[in-house]
DNA sequence: GATGAATGAGATTTCATTCAT
DNA sequence: CATGAATGAAATCTCATTCAT
């Protein structure tokens, strides 16, 4: 598409990541081809290995990237947060938020993931690992402090964030509600869903 | 009087689709090989076309079968049944059941529904948009009548809908938990979501 | 070239290996392309995969039929000769008829076996010694009996050999000399060469 | 006075013709990639081009090389000899010995000089008949004066030259046998196949 | 003299699909 | 209804070579 003839070397790496997350979002990975990719960047095919080493190198960098920015970004959205609840409503407002921002990322971690191969594969779900638990740790501690009613952590852990992650399939920026109402909603409906019972 | 029910020709479709199910879901659409289901099935390449007409025909068959399996057993599940929260109740457990036991079908229409030609895409999601609508109504009328505290009903189908399907990623027949015990958390924590408050 | 259309699989089979073995003695195993095999053999190039299963693997049945060949034909060749002498004899005049009859079978094993894998290159390389070791079990048969003057049997053994597999980089059907005569001649060379002393 | 004589450019040219040679002669002229050869080298794929101007030009570079340097060292090798037989025993040992030294020159220019474009492929064949002809002329010569049997002398020449270059192939510098017992063995075998009668 | 990035052609192999037998 | 062989397009990746910096 954009033609950017010239480029430097990173450049022309950052638009072979761009172009490669939106293609394989819309087409899938093993959908996607190498020549839309190398088209899309304004090269020729075979110009595509100065930057990457191969197609699976490519998803695998752009999903432990991702991985990566993710989980430093949850532990800035909930640093210095102590009380369990209060962490909940970060954690809530900070997954649905990233969701929806950075919709293609999220889309091809959660579509992709098993087109990698096994190494990369076990290296990612651990990264996913840690995400879950630092939400499971959450409703740990909240049941513990009888803030969160009692329940089955794994389970729970697992409906919410499938519940939060929905939103990546369906979400316009230009939508009938703005991200802070749908932020509410969601918050409200976890809330709800976890409160000890009204004695 | 009945002549045998299955002749071999509708076996061997009935393998295809089975084999092409399995290995849809394990490799994808576009990862899967004709080849790849031919071995599967014990045939050779070509003798598939006497049973499909193309290879996104066999995907549109398969995620059209299953819908419509799909809707005809909702129905089934909640006829009869009046009072909002107890459709609300039988819907949940309808939904979990049916995405616990038939795993593969589910996996494919949530991941697959993207390779699908256009024309045939627009129908399949026609018909898991009356799938939806089912849950919105119920919700719609709870509200109405005051068993469902107000919500957004937009947004709440898309939340519970994705909680509830998040279940056919990681359900395991022989897990820690029973069916039985799955549906009950998932229910208290819908229903306590959507409780009208305490007076 | 020969564009047999409609022929059966067994004789493209053939034309394949026909065709495969004077283009690899032509341009070497690496200097051959499928495109250019499929070419003179009047098919598509992914039509080759339908009788091969790779490049390598076509290679490694040339060489194996061909040693399989070899090894059958020396036997015959020698089958009922006892005296070390006649045998010596008559397995220059095989080696020599055989290489300048088969020259393209020939001239591709001395030429391609490093473009084996390992484990192919394996396999041809113990028929190969085989062969060597008939000549050697010739050598020390006739050392023993004294028709033939001590000497090294390895060092002879690869020397005569090297020696009688020239002929098949320079030997022309239409050449000065008749098969016969390079026979004789070889043989006058070798068998004065190893002649015990006169005493 | 002299400066330092292989400035860094001429070194590096040297080390991209030792690479080269070697890389050459395990992987064959085809199968050897400059992507490699840069690699062995330690230099960018580009910057192979300040030192040869084509693969080609490489190789024919290093046979043009190594077949001067054959031909200078045959001279020195036979200068201010004139018997025949003496002759004739100086250029086995010297063949021999050159062959068991330079290993991968010789291996390189008997496998690959298919390889080459005609016009050079042409200009190296010449050298190698000069080389022939110095043997050739000793047994012409060696036949004249009676030292050497009546044969032919076309085919004597290719079946020494083969046998005696054979040992490129399997010499190892630490095997069973010395290099002097070597030369000894073949400069036996050779001469008695070679004798006159004894009256 | 070296680099990094580009090129355009070409490598081997796989793909879905067709069709005579 | 199955087979085996064919097709033509396309897949990923490598090649030798060029050139601005």
């Amino acid at each position: 598409m954009a033609r950017t003839a010239g480029s430097s070397g990173a450049r022309t790496y950052e638009a072979i990541r761009t172009a490669g997350l939106a293609l394989i979002r819309r087409h899938g990975y093993e959908g996607m081809s190498l020549r839309q990719l190398a088209g899309e960047v304004g090269l020729q095919q075979g110009s595509l290995y100065n930057h990457i080493s191969t197609k699976q190198d490519l998803l695998m960098e752009l999903l432990r990237g991702h991985m990566q920015d993710l989980l430093t970004a949850l532990d800035q959205a909930l640093a210095g947060i102590d009380d369990p609840l209060v962490r909940l409503r970060a954690f809530i407002a900070f997954h649905l938020h990233y969701h929806m921002t950075r919709q293609a990322e999220v889309f091809v971690i959660n579509f992709e993931l098993r087109s990698l191969e096994p190494e990369s594969h076990a290296e990612i779900v651990a990264l996913r690992e840690r995400y879950e638990k630092t939400l499971a740790d959450i409703l740990t501690l909240g049941i513990r402090r009888k803030l969160i009613r009692k329940t089955d952590i794994q389970v729970t852990t697992y409906a919410l964030l499938a519940m939060l992650t929905g939103i990546c399939t369906w979400y316009r920026p230009d939508g009938r509600l703005s991200a802070k109402q749908l932020i509410e909603l969601h918050t409200e409906l976890v809330l709800k869903g976890l409160a000890v019972e009204a004695a």
